[in-house]
DNA sequence: TTGTATGCGTTATCAA
DNA sequence: TTGATAACGCATACAA
């Protein structure tokens, strides 16, 4: 026997305790102002000493809300988990989410979605919005946005959607790293990208990257976008073939800092020194940023605060339906770190002869 | 205007549109063996078109449960995270717990628990049951178990509590980890733990090494288990004063695979070869046991078989709330890489003369 | 086989 | 200021 089967209090158990109807409980318990301090006083006390906390179910029944928040992923938790920034942008939400008085409820459901259909818990009334973290399917998307349920999108943007979206400033940030570069002396840059270019946030990043060449009256030719490879595979003879070339870049921004990480590292290991050679920058500040060897140039997002204004916009949005949607977009700082430097008077070429 | 503001369907909107009663949809929803095949076809078909999904609020309300498990973390979902262990387990245990009809609540309410609170969703039925994910303090463990939704402790384990746990089986592990040492010839082993004794899980593992140790014969007194140590400040000299006594250890078994690592690198960065000079084990088998160089010899725990043998576990107590509680130990496997190997014949002294 | 009616716990309306 | 009561959407005991 586990649990002492205590029956569950209700409101009528309160109301007989205290000598009055459930309905006086209820007022004092939604702090109506019209009723006398002495019962107010009287029902307080008896609400504390007995513990009771009027019923989820009951209540949800009764406002037509949950004051619950659907949280999904893609593709799934585990692979978005592994990076660092969904989870400090998790923690964010869920903090706020809290404060406010709200929970946060895990979305499963992905292979009702893979089908088109809806997740349960947004045909039920389960939730009272739905925030996707990360890169969904447009016809995902559409699906989705059939629902009355508010549906808002972290960290990815939909120009044309109905939908509100909040991410941070790719571009801005791609502007700023190329800015720094060039304020350092490079002339020859190169972004390297995974071939995701459907993802909103890599395209805007590699938008900016190509405003801010434009801008500086550099050769789109010679600064290239390389982003038709596979990690581990294409990337490694990519960058062979750039080192061989005595115009070749003498730096590197990578569309994240993993992909930074592993650039860096190949780099080294071919004999290559970061930054005396070849300069690098990522995206994110990812805890692995820090402390890489060496600590890597990158482009900072808060992505606790990223976490924390989905909720405040989720909030606002339950409470203006009728609003026209958002598009925030939130900035970006560049924090430099010794993966960049001056380029060399004369860049060596490699291998070396 | 973001969506349209479709009434929501009811029960009644379905009983009206097939011509019957809400009863009589109701049965066809549960499927009630007591419906004409005709009706039962009718109304099948008039709920497709219709997409009619029951409302969860009211099925709540009336089945007096939600078929909702709270989950919580200590000390925070991002430290939690930041460990792919935990990533994995929660990953089984979401994907088994939603095939089985289920949602899963975040659970904060961190604050409230500190101060000796339940959280709210603890005290007003929103949830049928409760995942406790890592190590709780005893007396916020106390409070919850006072309330008569069940709790399950998930990679934890308390022998005396009437609590439901499930964690893996440290003991064994270590037992593992020091059989192989011996087998390749060592008899000088240390055990390195972070000092958090009161972790069911850290005292197990350690358990496991000095049973196992005595069991070889070995001494204690230079087969020692050293936990006095916070990392990154006296962890350095501990390991210098054993690398500096010429009875000093030739393996070290760290509690988990994030020392193991810092060991090695503390090791190799002072001249002392892994597995040359010194072997050293890790535990959990984290993504970075197999990116390490070198490839770390580890106690591997399958995590996401954790997870999902947790919500078999949590759904079972549901069914059969007054069954005496389980403490549940899932098999751990010795995973031999290239951290560990035989002793030198005459081990070096470091700093080397 | 199907329909009527009740109750789950709450909030809110209206009357007293 | 307080109380009686309806309604939220559903499942089910019981009646037909």
């Amino acid at each position: 026997m586990i649990h002492g089967m205590i029956k569950r209090l209700t409101i009528h158990d309160v109301a007989k305790e205290a000598g009055c109807s459930i309905a006086t409980v209820s007022l004092v318990l939604n702090n109506s102002g019209r009723i006398g301090p002495d019962t107010r006083h009287r029902v307080t006390e008896i609400i504390k000493t007995l513990g009771y906390q009027p019923n989820t179910s009951g209540r949800n029944l009764r406002l037509q809300r949950t004051d619950t928040i659907g949280l999904m992923f893609n593709p799934s938790p585990s692979k978005i988990f592994k990076n660092i920034f969904y989870i400090d942008m998790m923690e964010g939400l869920e903090e706020k989410l809290c404060q406010r008085g709200f929970s946060l409820l895990l979305g499963s459901g992905r292979e009702e979605l893979a089908r088109d259909n809806l997740p349960k818990f947004m045909r039920t009334g389960a939730v009272d919005a739905l925030i996707l973290m990360g890169h969904f399917p447009e016809n995902t998307l559409d699906v989705l946005l059939r629902t009355r349920t508010p549906v808002l999108l972290l960290d990815s943007l939909h120009p044309h959607k109905e939908v509100d979206c909040l991410t941070s400033d790719g571009f801005s940030g791609a502007s700023q790293a190329v800015d720094h570069l060039v304020s350092i002396g490079h002339t020859r840059i190169a972004m390297l990208s995974y071939d995701i270019l459907e993802y909103h946030n890599v395209m805007t990043r590699i938008d900016g990257f190509r405003t801010a060449i434009k801008r500086h009256g550099l050769d789109a030719r010679i600064n290239p976008v390389v982003h038709d490879f596979a990690i581990n595979e294409d990337l490694p003879a990519k960058i062979d073939a750039m080192l061989a070339d005595p115009e070749g870049p003498t730096a590197f921004i990578c569309v994240n800092d993993t992909l930074a990480v592993y650039v860096t590292d190949y780099l080294m290991d071919r004999g290559v020194n970061v930054p005396e050679h070849v300069s690098v920058i990522g995206f994110d500040d990812d805890t692995i940023a820090r402390t890489h060897q060496p600590p890597l140039t990158t482009v900072r997002i808060d992505s606790f605060f990223l976490g924390a204004k989905a909720s405040e916009l989720v909030i606002e949005r339950l409470k203006a339906p009728q609003e026209p949607v958002r598009k925030i977009i939130v900035p970006v700082e560049l924090i430099v770190r010794e993966s960049t430097g001056a380029p060399p008077a004369i860049r060596p070429v490699w291998p070396r002869k």
